[in-house]
DNA sequence: ATAAAGATACCGTCTGGACGGTTTGTCAAG
DNA sequence: CTTGACAAACCGTCCAGACGGTATCTTTAT
């Protein structure tokens, strides 16, 4: 990617490879390492570039943070269409989601996200929002106990995926997952 | 705490206090703020005094860390000291922790700990292996789905806690963790 | 018992570098 | 020829850590 003077113009192409550099670079080694210089020079692009598409820090984390959360929502709309039935539906999903997350290519940038999540209170308030937004959406057929129980602990081995702190097997985990989905339909 | 010159030579209490201070000043303001000068000021104790108890920064964050553990190890050892049935003490005492960590006057260290967890790859490894310790040193009784299951659950109302996404009401959370409690015994 | 001889616990300043952001310049496409 | 997409140099600030010093504590030798 050299001498951007002369390379065809492909802005969108340009956004994309800085945001999936600053996620590689925070999985590999911490928020902290994702600086501006680092992530314009891991994307081929100058500080200058960078800010051209993102005023700031905190807009290039913004537009990560969103982009992961899009793509989250997505995932679960799709799995909730695939489910034909209507208690907990929404609950299943979010169970199917974040279980698949370690197998995907790209559970490195949820893992990002929940860095940044954690570290930058004005993205927690962010998510806040979405899960806001989400369990108002399904009070009738999401909100009883058990269905909260088993979101949480999907959180819990999402969690532990994050931090490989656990390595759980996958017919142990299969289990699980089977386990909380038919606590989602009690 | 004026004149550290004629002041009488209290090594462990300044470490103290500086851990304390960084504990405090990463809740307060974010992890960010907790910098050498910020903290050896607010703990009324030169720059070259803080590096004096900790080489460098990264051992200050170590030293926080390891006595943060440290606390929640015991904690969970009196809880499981007031359990007489054998079969899941340990994911029980687990829950116990978990959940009266948002009552605690110290729940703002945990919420620290782990957003610290997480942005620092190096801390990340140090919890695994915490991890790693207790469970290999109940295989026996605590390593059940259901045990594990509860636990990540746990993990996942955490989670909740430290970003204050659900707002559980007092009930419920009762309620959740007898359910809980009840897995660990099947 | 005591004085010398370190060792330990600090203080206060300085520096080199990193980092976020700005500014000015350059090229290419429409 | 104007605008969008970058480059490259630069600025101000902040911060980790180094350094050289000083005061107090502990041990040892006498």
């Amino acid at each position: 990617m050299k001498n951007a003077y002369q390379r065809k113009k492909q802005p969108e192409l340009v956004r994309r490879q800085l945001l999936d550099v600053a996620a590689r670079l925070s999985l590999e080694q911490g928020i902290a390492a994702v600086t501006l210089d680092a992530v314009s020079q891991a994307a081929g692009v100058s500080k200058g570039g960078l800010l051209h598409h993102f005023p700031n820090k905190l807009a290039l984390l913004d537009g990560l943070f969103d982009e992961l959360v899009a793509r989250f929502d997505r995932s679960i709309e799709e799995a909730m269409a695939a489910d034909d039935v209507e208690k907990g539906r929404f609950t299943r999903a979010y169970l199917t989601v974040c279980f698949a997350l370690d197998r995907e290519a790209e559970a490195q940038g949820w893992q990002v996200l929940t860095v940044a999540l954690l570290a930058e209170p004005h993205l927690k308030a962010r998510w806040r929002d979405w899960v806001a937004w989400r369990a108002a959406e399904f009070p009738a057929t999401d909100s009883s106990p058990n269905c909260l129980l088993a979101r949480f602990a999907a959180d819990g081995v999402w969690l532990a995926d994050l931090m490989q702190s656990h390595d759980i097997d996958a017919s142990t985990r299969a289990a699980l997952l089977q386990k909380l989905k038919a606590l989602s339909l009690e």
